[in-house]
DNA sequence: TATAAATGTCAGTCAGTACTGACAATCACT
DNA sequence: AGTGATTGTCAGTACTGACTGACATTTATA
């Protein structure tokens, strides 16, 4: 009784279609299964969007989430390495948490989904190159080792999104590893291992 | 004039098999497609694996490198951390793009091919216990840290996964940071960060 | 060259699936 | 109650894709 209230049926539909095929993929679900999903008729799924792929785009614009992250970034930085190193751990995996299923589909459907996948890395991207700038930054104040900003970023980078993935299916995958005991003891090595 | 030669039409048409769904997911490639690939007919196919699915599970079954790494492991190392973590950060890799393709189809068609997703994560997880007493036994050596060995593992591994991830398709996805350099920078930072 | 095994051709079956049209039922609002 | 918008039903179209059978052709090998 939680689940339908309040929304659209165009909501509905999309809500479904995400569902669905993040999980069993694009040419895995049918409209019929989708439609039946959201307690609507199949019908109705063509009548608001016209077709398949139509309904899984509306339903990327609407919920793929792209807020900016470059002033809370900057914004909240104190030039701790520590803290820094847990405050954009946290920010990322907020930021993918959030986009769990887009990321999904735009991995498992990359290949008949021209575009989705580069708008779901639009925003790692972007966190990726202020926070080697920040490496950058920390290695001039003399704060860390200076040795490969690019590659430390990206170490600490891969490392989340790897994180991120072994968890997304809630069935975690290499070991029963909190999500946050992980961030903390990460950003513990980290934070020594840049340390001068 | 390098690729067809000394194969069998079984192995060609498993090759074919792995190339195009890896690419394009199970339910995104037709039987048509991959005889073509593999230089041959349609017919052919069905002769020799009779389903579609066989045919894939046939080439799971031949193309899936499941080598012990038991041995190999217990007997390269040398109980130096720094030297250590390199030993298993090539092994891992070396493994995992020995099997990418097959990775990325049990990623991609989890939900429409059950047991695919269990057989590639068999020797991750294998490693990762290892691993983890190896952790533990360095903790007693007194030559880490001893904090939690279980999530420290979980880091390196996880950092492992999302650069190798990261590099699947080959357009690396987040820097221009080479596999190699990663490697060496990581190990750095976590036999600096895991060192008392 | 003869013979068997492997492969190709081609026409076709059958089920699934995106998508449509005509009409009926329901809902929202006054 | 009445009216317009939304949704459901149902039959159907057009196409695709896995898979088959009959027969011809090639290839390998003795």
């Amino acid at each position: 009784m939680s689940s339908s209230k309040n929304l659209t049926s165009s909501e509905k539909l999309m809500i479904a279609a995400i569902d669905l095929i993040a999980e069993r993929g694009y040419n895995g679900v049918t409209t019929q299964e989708i439609a039946t999903a959201a307690g609507l008729s199949e019908k109705t799924l063509f009548r608001h969007f016209g077709s398949k792929r139509n309904l899984l785009e509306s339903a990327f614009d609407r919920f793929h989430y792209t807020e900016g992250l470059t002033k809370l970034f900057a914004e909240k930085i104190v030039w701790d390495l520590r803290e820094d190193l847990l405050l954009i751990s946290r920010t990322y995996h907020e930021m993918m948490n959030r986009n769990r299923k887009m990321i999904l589909i735009s991995i498992k459907d990359d290949a008949h989904l021209p575009g989705f996948r580069e708008r779901t890395q639009k925003h790692p991207r972007q966190l990726m190159v202020l926070f080697t700038d920040y490496f950058k930054e920390m290695g001039k104040k003399g704060k860390m080792i200076q040795a490969n900003p690019e590659a430390q970023a990206t170490a600490f980078m891969v490392m989340n999104f790897g994180a991120f993935l072994n968890d997304l299916d809630g069935t975690s995958n290499f070991s029963g590893v909190s999500l946050e005991a992980f961030i903390e003891e990460s950003v513990e090595v980290f934070a020594r291992g840049l340390t001068p």
